[in-house]
DNA sequence: GATGAATGAGTGTTCATTCAT
DNA sequence: AATGAATGAACACTCATTCAT
């Protein structure tokens, strides 16, 4: 009776770890079952394919990203809305309060081992490109608020290359410190500069020095 | 007679091919020999393996950027000794001369379908970190540079894993870039703003500002 | 429907004809599979490689006659142990009651396509040299033996590589037996001469003469 | 010019090498040719194919022992029509005089690697089974002075059977010692046992005990 | 819910051999 | 006399997937 209605779990467990170790396309079902104790036929009780495997691991973490990143940039909007001058006196994330990101960075590391899978693991499934998204959300972000900077500058539109450009170097950025320093507290204690640095090329680019 | 001793040239387009569309790892040697007009026998011919047929098309002009990076920053470390200030007053890169950017730009374009099979197609390739030697180079120069700021501006030293962050970082956003700006013209239109971008880091980093 | 269950007596047999037929290395397991009309997956569903597929087709066999000759082997040293003059007195299987090679050649013969796989046709396997390890015991036992001869007959010892040498030619004569009559029926015929012949040799030996 | 003639030379030390290294089957004609600093083309032009090849190395040694093997039998028969009683009195090289079997080993030593690839690399080649042919010319000899020594001595024929099975054991003595022995000197000092050992068989076999 | 069996196309690689030059 | 190029069949093995039970 060992087990019974756990083998679900059991094969989800033995997923993530094959999918850490090998990757999306050089994992092996076979080999996902059998450290499961369990047999194939099983494993296409419960999902569709290979696929759907991996989808049931990392879609809801990669929902609850895009979800925080609408929110926050929605708020962030809102606030604009409401004083047209916020984008300007302060750039975005310039202030010396990363709150929100020590937010995010909380959160990914939460979800640590999903977040890997999705971004240097899922290489060969339909997540291959899902920062993509990310950049995409980010990116119209920034194209909002870089329009109203600019007006009030009375500078020409910065290229919505350049933009998407530094979208995507933001979110390879943080996806990097993800991949790469293994718990959140040393996490922590980089994102400061991390800040720093990135909200410098903002200023830059803005010629606000 | 035709083709005749052209097989090993329709073997490496008909490989680049292959490589470019599917990526190292789900690249079907088979597939690129019916492609090439060509019998398997053939590639072992010319080739020891797969690795080594992806090493014909890729390892010659990575070698070429390692050292093009080399030099570039041996230049700069020259004009440093010779001239201690220069790190500070100027920054690095910091100038609005994007000279040795832009000639980076122009090899890498010179490259451009070898560069993309290094950067994202080499994965289960030797090459699969290959930026990873560049991060290394970089993040050396860096650490230098740093540590003459610091000392000059009577600063603690700068986290060596924020330096390794910001070479990591420096890298992908050329990286990106390349891969995903397809004419050497549009990537030295954005070019001068992703300079300025990636220096106003340094900047704030370094409280320049 | 037909087939069902027996797809794995169906590898084996198949399997065992070609490994009759072309020896170890030569065989096709492609071959196998056809003949037995059935895909390589299911071969591998059922062994793990050819070395598993040839083993499972001889491992037991040969334990048993490890074991066998073991036993023999102990029940000889044991007599000998009791009474000392024993081996002196009768040599080694000298008298003319061969049971005990009855015996052998009975199992021998019912295991008579194992024992040629074994014998003839496991080049390239883990049993190519399967044999030496029949003369190993056997040396072993000889060199016991031996010992007790010469010393009660103020011999100086026989060298051992004398008696590894021996212990080849009985093992190889053996196994030639087996290899080239095909019936236990003329085996068994034949079986006095040679023990007549074998056992002759030892009396040379050591001078029984 | 280097080289020049003797590329044949140089192709079939290097097939020696290989065809010791890894037996008949198992040898690659490619390495052959690599390993002689030739291509394969040249192989071609020398030796019509595999088979061949080895055929070259082999043949004429082996034809020697077969002249040598039967001008020995032939010798010995001649001796015998001439003093019928020579067979009986002195049994077959039953005299402590080993002459003839020193100058045998001194030949198959002096072609140790060709008689080694004979005896234990020749599986998958038409000399497969050459010892089979020592075999053939053995036995009749064997038979002839069987039949000869059971007419003087009144006993029943030796069944052919077992004259054929003692022929293959002195053979293959022989070839055992060959192949594991690897000095002619070391051979020397264990042969007189070994002949001891062989004639002893006889006695016994024949009741001269 | 889950098993155990089976599919069949696919993989990279090696082989002896051929042949125009 | 020898090269260098090419053939094409064969090899052992792995894969995601299916399905009757």
């Amino acid at each position: 009776m060992e087990g019974e209605k756990e083998t679900k779990e059991k094969l989800l467990k033995s997923a993530k770890a094959e999918f850490m170790e090998k990757g999306y396309a050089a994992a092996s079902l076979r080999s996902i079952c059998k450290n499961a104790g369990v047999t194939t036929g099983a494993l296409y009780f419960f999902f569709k394919d290979k696929e759907d495997l991996f989808e049931s691991l990392v879609k809801e973490p990669f929902q609850n990203i895009l979800s925080m990143m609408e929110e926050h940039y929605n708020l962030e909007a809102e606030q604009i809305e409401e004083n047209e001058d916020y984008a300007v006196a302060e750039d975005i994330e310039t202030s010396d309060d990363f709150t929100s990101s020590v937010n995010a960075i909380k959160f990914l590391y939460a979800h640590y081992d999903e977040m890997n899978l999705l971004i240097v693991k899922s290489q060969g499934s339909k997540f291959s490109n899902c920062l993509d998204e990310l950049v995409r959300i980010t990116e119209k972000h920034y194209a909002r608020l870089s329009e109203i900077i600019c007006k009030k500058k009375n500078m020409p539109n910065v290229d919505e290359r350049v933009i998407h450009w530094i979208s995507h170097v933001q979110i390879e950025a943080f996806a990097y410190l993800l991949t790469h320093v293994d718990s959140e507290e040393k996490a922590e204690k980089i994102l400061p500069h991390i800040m720093k640095y990135l909200t410098g090329g903002w200023y830059k680019l803005y010629d606000f020095i």
